[in-house]
Formats: structure tokens, C-alpha cells, sequence
DNA sequence: AGCCAGGCTCTCG
DNA sequence: CGAGAGCATGGC
């Protein structure tokens, strides 16, 4: 029997919900995406599932957005809450865009970028596994291929969400991907080795040796890279990436970053190529918010935006 | 056909 | 120690 809950959600102006959603254009439809002013999910709260539809009813400067919770069961007052603060972390609603662009202003050519794509907020991972386990999935390879990757992983062994016929898939649980066999990695397309990274760290997590919410909640960026770092199959990108998909770390910046130090390039450089150092000199002036300048150049890049 | 892709570890010398 | 091979698969 599927229950619905509806609710209203504010966020710290400006926030282009449109613009900041249409990095799911293309996602899949059972997984997570956007489409006709829509955006869903499903999400976790205590352990149980619900999709999550969002749309705008307001504007970039009143923003104000419309939710609906689909669940097998009546979810409790508390559980409207804390789907309600799901949603907004999704978005990173309650972050300050504004004194971000003050920030950012004497920067001209991200003073261009941001005129133009004003209110984008980037989006986090309902929980900081998903966004660690995808990074170590996307180290080396190509993102086709990444991406093909993980959406196996989900649909293969993620939990699923079963609304009015329709199946819709969570990520799988620390615990589910802690025993995964070998060859069932393999069958998927994953390497052994990352099959290896992804089912220890899976285990630490479930084992409650490595706990990623409070890594994330109370402890600083540096702190979280050195332990992040001593993970086996975690460097110092996947550790960055990780915090800023997965930990809303606005300022942590994946410089080893082959295709981020392309776009930086593309728009500070002429194309000429970078290194690591290079483009972390380049951040400096970037100050606290260097990962959502590579995630505006990013976007920037994708939208076909002129430097 | 090969070669490379949003890295990391292990193994040599 | 620093450099270099190996990994897996899809796209060019």
C-alpha cells in the first residue's frame, strides 16, 4: 500500500532548481533523474525507503520547492523531517550563493560564468559511501565507462523500492556490498583490484570501523584526506571527490583531476596543458569554495558556455 | 587494431 | 626512494 506526504521546502536564495537539477537530465529513471521540471530519488531514512519527487513552485530569488514522499508505509512526523533535510542536503539548499559570488567577483571570468548560471547549487550524495565507493569506480577509466559501471552496481545490488508496479533502486548498503564476491565484481565489469577496495571498505563501514557521517559532520577537510588517504584504493582524488560529492566540502579540489585540469585549462589557460600543481596554483585564488569553482566550470563547460 | 581513459598499488632497481 | 608496469572495458 503506497502512502504519500507532500511538503513544502525553502532554500537560501538564490537557487535555480531548473539549472541545478539538469546534471540528471540523462540519469536513469529507476536510479535518480530529472526530467519535465521533475527530479527523484529514492531515499534512506532510518533504514527505510521512499522516492522522493521534487519540483520548483517558486523563483530563483524566492525559491521554493515542492515534495512528495512516496512510501510502502505512513512515514512518522520524524521521518517528514528528516526527508525534508534529506532533500535539502541533496541540493545543498541552505548554502550561501551570494557571498559566494561576492567572493569570486574580481576573478572575470568567473564573474562571467556565475552571471550567467546564477543559482546553481551543486548537488551531494544523500550519504558519503555512495559518493566514495563511485570515486574509487571512476579512477582511471574513462566516465562512459565509470558510469556504466555503477549503474550495474545499483541495479544489480542496491535495494529496491517497488511503488505502484514501478521498481526504483537505492544504492546498495555498506553491508550488501560487504559480501559481494570476487567473481560477482568481476561479472559486473569491475577490475579485482577495485573489487577488493570496494568490498574492505564496505566491511570497515558496516563493521563500524570507518564511519563516513561522522567523518563528514565533525571533522576538518584536511583531517578527512589524511583518513580517507590511509584507505587501501584511497588516494589524494578520490579523496577530494568524495568530499565534494559526497560530504558537501565546498572547498576540497580534485587537481589530479584529468578532466578538471582540461576545463581549467579550456577556460584560464588556452587549452595548454596542466599539471596537478598547475592547477592547484590556479585555485589559490579560488579561496575556500575551490571545488564549486571546478563544479561552475564544469557545468559551464557542459551548457557549451564561452569563456 | 591499438591506445587511452577524472588513479592507485606493488614491484623493481 | 622514484620510476614503471598492470589493471578492465568502451570509445575513438
Amino acid at each position: 500500500m503506497t502512502t504519500t506526504e507532500n511538503f513544502f521546502v525553502t532554500a537560501l536564495p538564490p537557487f535555480d532548481f531548473d539549472l541545478s537539477s539538469l546534471i540528471f537530465s540523462n540519469g536513469d529513471e529507476q536510479i535518480r533523474r530529472y526530467q519535465k521540471g521533475n527530479f527523484w530519488q529514492v531515499i534512506r531514512i532510518d533504514n527505510k525507503l521512499s522516492l522522493v519527487s521534487v519540483k520548483s513552485v517558486g523563483t530563483v530569488e524566492k525559491p521554493k520547492l515542492f515534495a512528495e514522499l512516496k512510501t510502502d508505509c505512513k512515514p512518522t512526523g520524524k521521518d517528514k523531517e528528516n526527508a525534508l533535510k534529506a532533500v535539502s542536503y541533496l541540493f545543498n539548499l541552505d548554502f550561501d550563493l551570494a557571498g559566494f559570488y561576492e567572493e569570486i567577483e574580481n576573478d572575470l571570468t568567473m564573474a562571467r560564468l556565475t552571471n550567467k548560471l546564477v543559482g546553481l547549487k551543486n548537488p551531494t550524495t544523500q550519504f558519503a559511501f555512495e559518493a566514495l565507493i563511485d570515486s574509487i569506480v571512476e579512477q582511471q577509466i574513462s566516465l562512459k565507462v565509470a558510469q556504466s559501471l555503477e549503474r550495474k552496481i545499483i541495479k544489480k545490488l542496491g535495494d529496491t523500492l517497488d511503488l505502484e508496479g514501478k521498481i526504483y533502486y537505492a544504492y546498495p548498503t555498506p553491508r550488501a556490498l560487504s559480501t559481494v564476491s570476487f567473481q560477482e565484481f568481476r561479472n559486473l565489469g569491475l577490475s579485482e583490484r577495485k573489487a577488493e577496495y570496494i568490498r574492505n571498505i564496505a566491511s570497515l563501514v558496516s563493521e563500524g570501523k570507518l564511519d563516513l557521517e561522522m567523518l563528514k559532520c565533525s571533522r576538518s577537510s584536511d583531517e578527512i584526506i589524511e583518513e580517507l588517504d590511509k584507505i587501501r584504493g584511497v588516494g589524494v582524488w578520490t579523496a577530494e571527490l568524495t568530499m565534494l560529492r559526497g560530504m558537501a566540502r565546498l572547498e576540497a579540489f580534485p587537481a589530479d583531476d584529468l578532466g578538471l585540469r582540461r576545463t581549467i585549462s579550456n577556460y584560464y589557460c588556452n587549452g595548454r596543458p596542466l599539471t596537478s600543481a598547475n592547477a592547484r596554483d590556479i585555485a589559490e585564488n579560488w579561496g575556500k569554495w575551490k571545488g564549486l569553482v571546478a563544479y561552475y566550470l564544469i557545468v559551464a563547460e557542459i551548457l557549451g558556455i564561452e569563456k
